[in-house]
RNA sequence: GCCGGUAUAGCUCAGUUGGCCAGAGCAGCUGAUUUGUAAUCAGCGGGUCGGGGGUUCGAAUCCCUCUACCGGCUCCA
């Protein structure tokens, strides 16, 4: 008998070479029905083979991510063999599932599909599915599944570094592939199918070896759930932030000007100057020091810091000057600059911490197939701070940076977001400078603080950056993308190599430690990201213009024109529409262009001195004194700010 | 940088198998209209079809090359 343990805590017995479905259809009809996979003991186990002992049993449906999972790997496998089928003598590698569908990567070995393939691959894919040829699973011997693949070198590798005893293959129909596990009871599943595209991918990640071909694909159990997926793509596009900056007349780029460097146009840089100042005064109060550094920097600046041996190459090259043959570099980041601020005078423990902040513009290379909008440009201003302090401030130095970051978000609304924790990989030493001890210290403090502050974080090993452990908080974009925006990093690297020091209380010199922090991380991305977070919808403090003055007809525009004024006069920015062009028309433009407030001003608003309000989104609000209209604004606009 | 794709007016896009002066809508300009809660009407201007080279009697269309952009890979101080 097998003893199994159902998620509400029951025990329940059941036959030996019972199989997880069984198991589903004594629980009820319908879970049965829609079960996709199942898990024993934590462990991914087949639906439909017999369970080898008793545990914790879980089953799941399309509605959970583990369901999904299922159910894309399966036809990652249908994929593989559509793609065997239609192009002959191609090697298949891997194909996992991913958060929206699944890949396979496969070395075509001559003519690569293009996206006018895509609909035969997909009506050879549900023509597969069809068949409903169910999932099997079969333990092979090392040598066998070597045999198996002895023409496909890829396949070989994988296999190579797998145990013997612990190969599986998975068979459906008259395919087979090298498998761990985890299907649908059989391709049937499978209704609707769409290949996303086609892309390079190096094989195992590294650019040194072969680059194979990616065919990105989702599946759906329904053929109206791709459709919705397909009707969400579109919508996401259209928050997209290069779409929304060139609509919103926010930023451009110029080929002539350069790739990945942005121009920022005046709307966008009124909004930008708006974040700045948000940020300033909270820094003001945070006791932070706002310096301003050059952006250039001697050379020997960044030999000194161990950037230049680390990126010098692969950046930016030195500019020279012409009499003496000095070598610069575009600053590529503002630490260094800082820490020579640092050592302009002796310092004191009573001096610390110091932290000193710029709103720095810096200057990298990024490769020219990685530049992405506003997200990653070759030329972007970071809201750079660094912090000077003794290892007895750093937890709490570090703690009040998480709290500064929290801060920020909360007041823009970016609830959904990550924090993850980089350590460094205690099996590439050599990727790192500093002391082993010194890591120690920083790598706790970094989880101590985390976990002090309640942050939900997650571990990663091996992202840490070569001169200290970090903390990033990462948000998606419109299209799910994942990007860093904060960062918190500990450094005891660059206090050692500029020989940074104060006296203690003991009368003795000491090296402090430093914190790097950038809670938008940079500028550019940051507006690029609340740009698709609020979908071009910014909050009222901060869009470029928050009230249009619509005058109904010419005979208003100067009653327009007074309104406007005593906006202004009130601090709340406004413009007036003095085209000639229908009321209709006007308010059409202005929730085109998404301004929050509409006031339409006629004769008869001119008599009573009111204003008519209409809001973005929400239609007419009715009439009121331009002093009401003022007032709501502007406890509209505490309000978002948080403040009394 | 690598793989695949795209490039036509300020914007969004048409342009059949190469064939007369390259089109539309929106935006712009001019005029009429004096307008009340999501598009008033009429007229006009605007393009070295991304750059360069080639094939051809003839190229937006076919080929080569460069550049930029899009989707990935890789990297990210």
């Amino acid at each position: 008998m097998l003893s199994i343990t159902l998620p509400n805590g029951d025990v329940r017995e059941y036959p030996d070479g019972s199989r997880a479905y069984d198991i589903a259809l004594s629980i009820s009809e319908g879970l049965a029905r829609n079960a996709l996979s199942a898990s024993l003991d934590g462990n991914t186990v087949e639906l439909m083979a017999p369970l080898e002992h008793g545990g914790a049993l879980k089953m799941y449906t399309w509605e959970s991510p583990e369901g999904k999972q299922a159910f894309w790997h399966s036809s990652a496998h249908v994929l593989a063999q559509a793609l065997t089928q239609l192009y002959p003598g191609i090697h298949l590698t891997i194909g996992p599932a991913i958060e929206n569908g699944f890949y396979y990567d496969v070395d075509f070995r001559g003519a690569i599909p293009s996206d006018k393939d895509f609909p035969a691959i997909e009506a050879k894919m549900i023509e597969l599915a069809r068949l409903k040829a169910e999932f099997k699973m079969r333990s092979v011997s090392k040598s066998e599944a070597l045999e198996v693949y002895k023409d496909n070198p890829f396949k070989t590798e994988l296999i190579e570094n797998l145990e013997d005893g612990s190969i599986t293959f998975c068979d459906h129909g008259d395919f087979t592939d090298l498998c761990r596990g985890g299907h649908l009871p059989d391709t049937g599943w499978i209704k609707a199918v769409k290949v996303m595209n086609i892309a390079g991918a190096y094989w195992r990640g590294d650019e040194k070896r072969p680059q194979l071909s990616r065919v990105y694909a989702i599946s759906f159990p329904k053929k109206a759930l791709l459709d919705e997926y397909l009707t969400l793509l579109e919508e996401a596009k259209k928050r997209d932030h290069r779409r929304l900056g060139k609509e919103l007349e926010l930023f451009a780029f110029s080929q002539r000007v350069g790739q990945g460097l942005p121009l920022w146009l005046p709307k966008g840089t009124a909004l930008r100057e708006r974040l700045e100042q948000f940020l300033r005064t909270a820094q003001k109060k945070a006791g932070y020091l706002p310096v301003i550094t050059p952006h250039i920097g001697s050379k020997e600046l960044y030999e000194t810091s161990g950037h230049y041996a680390k990126y010098g190459k692969d950046s930016f090259q030195p500019i020279g000057t012409p009499e003496e043959g000095e070598e610069y570099l575009l600053k590529p980041m503002n630490c260094p600059h800082h820490c020579e601020i640092y050592k302009t005078k002796p310092r004191s423990y009573k001096d610390l911490p110091l932290r000193l902040s710029e709103f720095g513009t810096v200057y990298r290379y990024e490769m020219s197939g990685e530049l992405h909008g506003l997200t990653r440009v070759r030329g972007f201003t970071q809201d750079d701070a660094h912090l000077f302090c003794t290892n007895d401030q750093l937890l709490d130095e570090f703690k009040k940076v998480i709290e500064l970051v929290l801060y920020i978000f909360k007041t823009l609304d970016f609830t959904e977001f990550k924090s993850q924790v980089s350590i460094r990989d205690p099996e590439k030493p050599e990727k790192y400078i500093g002391s082993t001890e010194n890591w120690d210290k920083a790598e706790s403090a970094i989880v101590q603080a985390a976990q002090e502050m309640g942050l939900p974080y997650v571990i990663e090993t091996g992202e840490a950056a070569f001169y200290g452990p970090k903390l990033d908080f990462m948000v998606r974009d419109a299209l799910g993308r994942s990007w860093q925006l904060g960062t918190i990093q500990v450094d005891y690297n660059l206090p050692e190599r500029f020989e940074l020091e104060y006296k203690g209380s003991d009368n003795q010199m000491h090296r402090p430690v430093m914190i790097h922090r950038a809670p938008f991380g940079s500028m550019e991305r940051f507006v690029a990201v609340l740009l698709e977070h609020c979908g071009g919808n910014f909050p009222l403090w901060l869009t470029p213009e928050q009230v249009v003055v619509l005058p109904v007809s010419e005979k208003s525009i100067d009653y327009a024109r007074e309104v406007s004024q005593l906006l202004e006069n009130s601090d709340i920015r406004a413009l007036i529409d003095e085209r000639n062009e229908k009321t209709g028309r006007k308010i059409r433009d202005a929730e085109v262009s998404k301004v929050p407030f509409m006031l339409i001003v006629g004769e008869l608003e001119a008599q009573n001195r009111s204003v008519s309000v209409r809001r973005h989104g929400h239609g007419d609000l009715g009439s009121m004194s331009i002093d009401e209209f003022a007032q709501l604004v502007q406890r509209a606009v505490r309000e978002e700010l948080g403040v009394e």
